[in-house]
DNA sequence: AGCACGCCGACT
DNA sequence: GTCGGCGTGCTC
C-alpha cells in the first residue's frame, strides 16, 4: 500500500505529494487526513496523508508512524485545501496545516543516540534541552561522527487527564492508615471522586496507589476537558422577534443551497437574535452551524448568549484561549459533541460534517482576511463550504463592505434589511472642527464641547467611551533641534515610544532600544515624543479631571490572557466612568449606562495609502456612534476631525450608508478599484534593492507578455514600507475582471521562479485581494 | 526550508 | 596537510 503525503515544508519545490510505503500494521488504520511522521531526506517531518493507493513501487521509504487514531482532516477539508491553494497561491501544506489547531502541529528536535558525550550530556536526551553553546559542541561531535543524532518529531498536544476513584471495598483498609481511612470516609459519602479533589485532604499518590493495590478502590485515568466557559449557566431564553427580524429568519430558512444572504442591520437592530433563532432552526433539523465573529472583543457577550441558549452544544474557538483549550474545543467538535461553533477567522475550518448554516457577523471586518500564508479570506472559504454542504451563508453588518453591498445590489447576494432599532433613534452625532479649536487656542486632544460633555456625564454618574483612532497615529520620537526622527535601523519606519520601560520599539521587526536622553545625530537634549497614545490621553484626562475613574484598553493593557474580558466587565459593573481605548473598543459593546461617545482624530486614517481608508473611517465612526444610548438614557456622540466637510464624516454622522455607498462607488469606479476590479498585490523583496527592483520589472514584463485577458498591471513601484527587516521592497499591482485566468497565470509565474527563489536572492509574495498595502 | 555533499582559502 | 566557508542540489 502506498500513501500520498504532503510534508510540512513550505517550499515551492516540495509543494506536491510524496509517496511512502505503508507498513503492514498501519494498512487497516491509515486514512486520508491523518497526520503521519515520515522520513524526508535526512530529516523526519510531519506529513498529512491526502490519499492512498494499492500496490507498491521500488525505492519508496516506509512511513514511520501514524500520529492520529482517526484522521484530523475530513475529505471535505482536504478538498478545500486545494481550493485555498489555487485561489490564494499558497502551498498545499500551508493550507492543510492552517486547518488544524496549533496543538496538532509539531516541533522538531534531535535525540542524542549513541557515542561519546561531553560532561553533563546524557544519551537519550534531546538537543534542545541544552544551552546554545552546548548544542554547538554536540553538533560538532556529530559531524565528526563521534556521536549520532536522530531526528525526532515532538507533538505539542497534551491531553489533560484526571484519575477517577471509585470505592470498591471499604473494609480492606488498615485501621492504622489514617489518610487512607479518611479518603475512604469521603468516598463513602461520594462513591466516585476525582483524584484532584481527593488530594486536597492531603492524600498522596502512593497512598492512593496502595488503596488500589489492596482492592479498596478502582482507579481509571480519564480525559478532562478544559472548559473556559464552564461557569456559564444554560438558560432557555425565549426571544420575541420583531417583524423584520422574523422576516429575516424566514428568508434565511428558505434560502437556496449555497446561497449568500447579506443582512444589513444598524447597530441595535437585533442581528444577534436573528442568528440565534436561525441557528436554533438549523439544529432542530439535525444540522450544525458556524458563527464567525471578527475578534475576541466581540466574543464575551456573544459567547455568553450562545452558551446560554445552546449550553454544552457550543464550541468556542478564539485567539484568547490557550493552545490546550482550543484543542479541547476542537476535539469536542470532532467527537460530534457540538452543534454550533463560535469563533474567529480560523473557526471557518471547524471539522463539522453536517453544516446547515454559516454566519459571518460584522462581515466587513478585515480580520477575516489572514495576513500571512495562507492569505485566505474567511468569507470566501465560507462560501465554498456552504456550496459543498448545500447550505446558506449569512453575512451580517451594520456597515457592509462595499464588495458585499455591491453584490447584493446586483442580485448575487440576497439582501435583507433590518430597519427597526431597539432603544429608539440613533444618537445625535456632533461633528467638531478641530481647526476651530486650534484657532481658539485649544491645543489639547479634547475640544471644549467634548470635554464639557465628559464632565457632565461624570457628574450625572453616567459613562463615556473615548476612542482614539490610532492607525497612523502612534507616538514617535523626534529631535526638535535637527528634526531627525528615531527610525528603525532594519525597516523604513519610525520607532514607537512605549511608556512601559521608557523604550522605543519597531512594530514591524521587534527592534527595541531605550529612549535616548540626547539626539543621536546632533546631541541636542530637545528630543521628545510626538503624537498621542492612549497613555498620554489618560494622563491628560487625569490631570484635568483628577476624580475620573478611567479604564484604558490598548495593546499594553490587554496583552494578558483574559484581561480584555476583565476590563470590560469592570466597566460594565460601573467601576469606571470612562472607557478609553483604540479600535478594539469600537465594536459589539453594549453598555446601557454609556451616554457619551467621543472619537478623537476621526480622520487620522484618511491619509493612508489605501483605497479602503474612507470605507474604514465610515465604519469606525458609524459603529462607535451607535454605542451611545443603548439603554433607557439618551446618548450623544462627538466626532473630532480636521476634515468636517469630508463626505465620509458627513455621511457617517448622519448614519447614511446609502449616500456613502453611492459616493464611494463612484470614486472606486473612477480609480479602477474593487469591487469594479479584482485586485492582486505582488511584492518583491531582497537585501539588494536593485535585485528587488529588477525582479519586479522582470515579473511585470513576463506578466504583460502572457496577455491575461481583461487584466492590467501597475508598477513596479517601491512599497510604502520600502525597507522591512533589512529587505528592500517593490510592489506590482494587478487588476483583473477574470480572477480564474489570473490564478492560473500567477501559479505559472510562481512556478517559473521557483529555482531563482530557492537560491534566496529574493522573495516574491502574492496577496490576492489584499487589505494591507504596506 | 534544512541538510549533505563538494570544492577552494587560512590556520595548526 | 586539515578545518570550514557557503554554492548546489535533493528530498518519496
Amino acid at each position: 500500500m502506498i500513501a500520498h503525503v504532503h510534508v510540512d515544508a513550505p517550499v515551492i519545490t516540495i509543494d506536491r505529494p510524496f509517496d511512502y510505503e505503508v507498513p503492514e500494521q498501519f494498512e487497516t488504520l491509515i486514512e486520508p487526513g491523518m497526520r503521519v511522521s515520515v522520513p524526508f531526506g535526512s530529516r523526519r517531518l510531519l506529513g498529512i496523508v491526502v490519499g492512498t493507493s494499492d500496490g507498491t513501487r521500488e525505492g519508496l521509504k516506509p512511513l514511520e508512524a501514524l500520529l492520529d487514531e482517526e484522521s484530523s482532516l475530513t475529505e471535505e477539508l482536504l478538498d478545500l485545501s486545494i481550493h485555498v491553494k489555487e485561489t490564494t497561491l499558497c502551498f498545499r501544506s500551508s493550507a492543510l496545516l492552517a486547518m488544524l489547531p496549533a496543538a496538532l502541529k509539531v516541533s522538531y528536535d534531535k535525540e542524542i543516540k549513541e557515542g561519546l558525550v561531553p560532561d553533563g550530556v546524557r544519551l537519550g536526551t534531546h538537543l534542545s534541552e541544552y544551552p546554545k553553546d552546548v548544542q554547538s559542541v554536540i553538533l560538532g561531535l556529530a559531524k565528526k561522527g563521534e556521536l549520532t543524532l536522530a531526528p525526532v518529531l515532538k507533538e505539542k498536544k497534551t491531553v489533560k487527564t484526571d484519575v477517577l476513584v471509585e470505592l470498591l471495598d471499604a473494609t480492606v483498609v488498615s485501621k492504622r492508615a489514617k489518610k487512607q481511612l479518611e479518603a475512604i470516609r469521603q468516598l463513602e459519602e461520594t462513591p466516585r471522586m476525582y483524584w484532584s479533589t481527593l488530594r486536597q485532604i492531603g492524600l498522596t499518590r502512593p497512598q492512593l496507589q496502595k488503596l488500589e493495590d489492596i482492592g479498596a478502590v478502582r482507579l481509571t485515568e480519564v480525559e478532562l476537558n478544559r472548559d473556559p466557559y464552564a461557569t456559564i449557566e444554560q438558560v432557555k431564553e425565549t426571544v420575541q422577534l420583531n417583524d423584520s427580524q422574523a422576516r429575516a429568519v424566514q428568508q434565511i430558512h428558505e434560502a437556496d443551497a449555497g446561497e449568500t444572504l447579506l443582512v444589513h442591520g444598524v447597530t441595535g437592530s437585533g442581528k444577534t437574535e436573528v442568528y440565534l433563532e436561525s441557528i436554533g432552526q438549523v439544529i432542530d433539523e439535525g444540522k450544525q452551524a458556524i458563527l464567525l465573529v471578527p475578534e475576541i472583543s466581540l466574543t464575551p457577550m456573544m459567547v455568553k448568549r450562545f452558551k446560554r441558549r445552546f449550553g454544552d452544544r457550543v464550541a468556542v474557538l478564539h485567539s484568547a484561549l490557550s493552545k490546550g483549550e482550543k484543542y479541547d474545543e476542537w476535539r469536542k467538535i470532532k467527537r460530534r459533541e457540538v452543534d454550533v461553533v463560535v469563533g474567529a477567522r480560523s473557526a471557518i475550518f471547524a471539522p463539522l460534517d453536517r453544516l446547515g448554516l454559516i454566519i459571518l457577523d460584522e462581515e466587513h471586518e478585515t480580520t477575516y482576511k489572514q495576513e500571512e500564508n495562507p492569505r485566505y479570506h474567511a468569507r470566501d472559504v465560507a462560501i465554498w463550504r456552504a456550496r459543498y454542504h448545500g447550505c446558506p451563508v449569512v453575512l451580517g453588518s451594520a456597515t457592509p463592505s462595499l464588495e458585499s453591498y455591491a453584490r447584493a445590489q446586483k442580485g448575487v447576494y440576497r439582501y435583507l434589511h433590518l430597519k427597526e432599532r431597539y432603544g429608539g433613534e440613533m444618537p445625535p452625532v456632533h461633528i467638531i472642527d478641530m481647526r476651530r479649536e486650534l484657532a481658539k487656542g485649544n491645543t489639547t486632544m479634547f475640544s471644549e464641547e467634548l470635554f464639557n460633555g465628559i464632565l457632565d456625564r461624570i457628574e450625572k454618574k453616567e459613562q463615556c467611551v473615548i476612542l482614539l483612532n490610532r492607525r497612523g497615529f502612534t507616538t514617535f520620537v523626534m529631535c526638535r533641534d535637527c528634526g531627525e526622527g528615531m527610525t528603525c535601523p532594519h525597516c523604513a519606519v519610525n520607532l514607537t515610544y512605549h511608556q512601559h520601560g521608557d523604550r522605543l520599539k519597531c512594530h514591524y521587526c521587534g527592534y527595541e532600544v531605550g529612549m535616548p536622553s540626547t539626539c543621536p545625530s546632533c546631541s541636542s537634549k530637545k528630543i521628545k515624543q510626538f503624537g498621542s497614545g492612549t497613555q498620554k490621553i489618560e494622563t491628560e484626562l487625569l490631570n484635568r479631571i483628577p476624580e475620573a475613574r478611567i479604564i484604558r484598553m490598548d495593546q499594553d493593557t490587554t496583552s494578558r490572557k483574559g484581561s480584555h474580558e476583565q476590563l470590560l466587565r469592570r466597566f460594565e459593573e460601573g467601576e469606571a466612568d470612562i472607557l478609553l481605548g483604540t479600535q478594539m473598543i469600537a465594536k459589539g459593546l453594549d453598555f446601557p449606562n454609556v451616554t457619551l461617545v467621543g472619537v478623537l482624530a476621526a480622520d487620522a486614517t484618511l491619509g493612508m495609502p489605501d483605497f479602503r481608508a474612507t470605507e474604514r473611517t465610515f465604519q469606525l465612526v458609524t459603529q462607535v456612534a451607535g454605542r451611545a444610548g443603548r439603554g433607557k438614557l439618551p446618548g450623544e456622540a462627538f466626532v473630532q476631525t480636521y476634515n468636517p466637510d469630508h463626505y465620509v464624516i458627513e455621511t457617517a454622522s448622519e448614519h447614511d450608508y446609502e449616500s456613502f455607498f453611492a459616493k464611494e462607488m463612484g470614486l472606486r469606479q473612477v480609480g479602477n478599484h474593487p469591487p469594479y476590479w479584482f485586485l492582486t498585490l505582488v511584492t518583491f523583496s531582497a537585501e539588494n534593492s536593485l535585485v528587488a527592483k529588477s525582479e519586479a520589472e522582470l515579473f511585470a514584463s513576463d506578466f504583460l507578455q502572457a496577455q491575461v485577458e481583461n487584466s492590467r498591471l501597475n508598477g513596479p513601484m517601491p512599497a510604502p514600507l520600502s525597507k522591512l527587516k533589512n529587505a528592500y521592497r517593490y510592489q506590482v499591482f494587478i487588476k483583473t475582471k477574470q480572477p480564474e485566468a489570473l490564478y492560473v497565470e500567477l501559479a505559472r509565474l510562481q512556478q517559473a521562479r521557483a529555482k531563482a527563489i530557492s537560491k534566496k536572492e529574493y522573495q516574491m509574495s502574492i496577496d490576492v485581494n489584499p487589505y494591507v498595502f504596506m
